[in-house]
DNA sequence: CAAAAGGTAAACATGG
DNA sequence: CCCATGTTTACCTTTT
């Protein structure tokens, strides 16, 4: 039995749409971290006998500083995975149902104002259908790449100003190009939510540029599509521009070509595909990595257990994974949080500098494979497996908040 | 820890 | 001279 079934999907609707109105002003009295006389601050459970003592303790446990904002984090990732958890069960129940030919009951779950985060997973699989099938065709077969992550959730810095934008690519790793569906996913939220694009300056500008219909673009065609597609290319014009012009030079991937009517740049997608050739296979280095991070699996596991006992999603440990749901939901957010790592699939490492660049390429998407929760099974153990990702600990990156207003 | 990659700044060249 | 476009170099930070 699908343990989903027994949650109550209201709570976990309003777990997701949380960040987006942090408004329970209107419950004067209720607050979604305060119930039954006890802190709900993930972790704490401090006793308050009054709404009153709760926001006193509120506001001097939790106040703004590395601790909550770490917390913060990890519980941004708890909810992350349960959505995608969510939007994969949906996803199955819809399967399930057309293969039953039921009409489509579906639970009227999640209305919508999550459709960014949810709809990435979601389509997913909608992700072959690119519009218009791009080139890198040979990276895109084994999609499971595609992110697993939702990037800088929207939760992110819309919410979170004071944590600030978590700079993290994921599209770039593997090599992995960022497709038109991965941004026509999230198109409507980086359009107009001033959140950086969890992509290199490459990757987008290679995207603007395959996105033409000539394949090919002027610099200022590549700034316009830049301040179309993401509000955050919006203001501090000067320094992107800078950046994409730095870039169109310095990568070799990026072709200019003369044209009648000046100069146009292409990009040349073998070169692309070269960067960081070898990727990691089966390397040791990844599971001394592993082990010395162990540190931050246990609030992870935490955070990840009180999130789900918080919504009734009946908690199997570790060693009794054997749930497939709850199992691909802790393979999943192990993949969240160990990136590429945890491979020890000892896929031979063609460490040997690549000849064909596309040849090279390919085996790592293979090895990647596992990324899907759906297939790495098992009873495998969160707490020794679940790796921190790098934001756990850094929590200050982003010295991004200019507060001059250049806009153009 | 070191190297690679990525981001930002800035100097400089060139052509309109 | 100003501005857009390129090219380079330098210096950080983050990732591997």
């Amino acid at each position: 039995i699908n343990p989903f079934v027994s949650m109550p999907t209201n709570s976990l609707s309003y777990l997701l749409c949380f960040p987006f109105s942090l408004s329970h002003e209107e419950h004067p009295h209720s607050h979604p971290l305060y119930g039954h006389g006890v802190c709900k601050w993930p972790g704490c459970e401090a006793v308050c006998e009054d709404f009153q003592s709760f926001l006193k303790h509120l506001n001097s446990e939790h106040a703004l500083d590395d601790r909550s904002t770490a917390q913060c984090r990890v519980q941004m990732q708890v909810v992350q995975q349960l959505e995608l958890q969510l939007a994969k069960d949906k996803e199955r129940l819809q399967a399930m149902m057309t293969h039953l030919h039921v009409k489509s009951t579906e639970p009227k779950a999640a209305p919508q104002p999550l459709n960014l985060v949810s709809s990435v997973t979601l389509s997913k699989s909608a992700s072959e259908a690119s519009p218009q099938s791009l080139p890198h065709t040979p990276t895109t077969p084994t999609a499971p790449l595609t992110p697993v992550t939702q990037g800088p959730s929207v939760i992110t810095t819309t919410n979170m100003h004071t944590v600030g934008p978590i700079r993290r690519r994921y599209s770039d790793k593997y090599n992995v190009p960022i497709s038109s569906a991965d941004i026509a996913q999230n198109q409507e939220f980086y359009k107009n939510a001033e959140v950086r694009p969890p992509f290199t300056y490459a990757s987008l500008i290679r995207q603007a540029i395959l996105e033409s219909p000539e394949k090919q673009l002027t610099l200022n065609e590549i700034y316009n599509w830049f301040t179309r597609m993401f509000a955050y290319f919006r203001r501090n014009a000067a320094t992107w521009k800078n950046a994409v012009r730095h870039n169109l030079s310095l990568h070799k991937c990026f072709v200019r070509v003369e044209n009648v009517k000046g100069a146009v740049w292409t990009v040349d997608e073998v070169e692309f595909q070269k960067r960081r050739p070898q990727k990691i296979s089966g390397n040791p280095s990844l599971i001394k990595n592993m082990q010395s991070s162990h540190a931050y699996c246990t609030p992870l596991n935490a955070a990840l257990q009180a999130s789900m006992a918080e919504n009734s999603i009946p908690l199997y440990t570790t060693a009794s994974m054997g749930n497939p749901t709850l199992g691909s939901l802790a393979s999943a957010m192990r993949e969240e949080l160990n990136g590429a790592m945890e491979h020890t699939n000892s896929n031979e490492s063609d460490s040997s500098p690549g000849r064909s660049p596309l040849q090279a390429v390919h085996p790592v998407h293979v090895k990647e494979e596992p990324l899907d929760p759906e297939e790495a099974e098992g009873p495998l153990s969160l707490v020794t497996t679940a790796n921190h990702s790098p934001d756990f600990d850094h929590d200050r990156d982003y010295e991004d908040e200019p507060v001059n207003e250049d806009m153009e």
